[in-house]
DNA sequence: ACTGTAATGTTATATTGTAACATAATGCAG
DNA sequence: CTGCATTATGTTACAATATAACATTACAGT
């Protein structure tokens, strides 16, 4: 049911329709569990999907000034906490900055690669890598409620790039 | 040869102790390696190991100052510059805080349970956990730099002492 | 239409982190 | 030991990220 992005897409991959596809399920998602998208929540989650990859809250601000709304911090921040909390986009706290999930709806564990080179993010779904943690976990008694994995290194492109010249 | 600090170490744990060992290990990591473990450096890893759970910048700023130090936020900042360079402080950066590192010269990799009831960490270094994330990533054509793992939760204690209530 | 709730607007400020340049300490060659 | 290069620290100013608090508007259900 859920797109399924790939990881670090190539430069020519039909973006516009990917992110109208995720706009899309994030509509039907929002639908389903009566959640309340509203325009400005839409719009900042479009902004978001547009960027392709992780983008600040500052960042985000201006994009809405340019598109004509008024907007201050907490109009952001708002609706990001909004789309974290239902979990349509994670936030990457290494950088300060936000990106869209690609599977809405799921747990509230995230797993990124973050590639140094093009600043791009791509998130894994890796069900080992969830139960590995889980156990190691309660293996100490601790309750895990959600967690982070933020894994810096090159992507496949980047590394073919840098051979190439 | 590492201090193996105790997960989420009990509330009468001989902490003077745990600093004293942790502060000696990053001596001799130093002297060993030809890093300058400067007064400055040595007293905020001091601080950091003292608060025995994570502490920000600006505390540890505050702090200093009560020792009589005068500081800036660059003062503090450097010194947890050089900490994090030679693995012996991590940032937690869902947090904004920082850690000592209990194993001093490890890789950059950092496993982390946060206690969301007590505020505690612990640090894990499950290699079960590093090699899948290795694994996964390499799959993808991935090259792995470093990588974070935050883990929010309930820590053992704190799940009981809720079921004294 | 009326009303309570949820969302957004608005202003001000808190928190976290750096840039840039000046001064002081340290290690080392001669 | 002296001067020199390097590294560390001091100092001032500011950038970047995030939130508090209160006013106003929109919305859903009656």
């Amino acid at each position: 049911m859920t797109h399924n992005n790939p990881p670090f897409p190539s430069a020519d991959h039909d973006h516009k329709n990917c992110v109208s596809h995720a706009l899309k399920n994030a509509e039907a998602y929002c639908q389903q569990q009566g959640l309340r998208l509203t325009k400005l929540r839409h719009q900042v989650l479009e902004l978001i999907w547009a960027n392709h990859q992780p983008v600040g809250a500052y960042e985000l601000l201006d994009q809405l000034t340019h598109e004509g709304r008024k907007a201050a911090p907490p109009t952001v921040y708002r609706a990001l906490d909004f789309l974290m909390e239902n979990g349509l986009v994670h936030r990457i706290s290494s950088r300060n900055a936000y990106v869209g999930c690609s599977n809405a709806g799921h747990e509230h564990t995230a797993q990124f690669l973050i590639c140094e080179s093009c600043g791009q993010v791509a998130e894994l779904d890796n069900a080992q890598i969830g139960s590995v943690i889980a156990k190691g976990a309660n293996q100490l008694g601790f309750t895990v409620a959600q967690w982070t994995l933020e894994i810096s290194g090159t992507c496949d492109q980047c590394k073919h790039r840098s051979q190439d010249e």
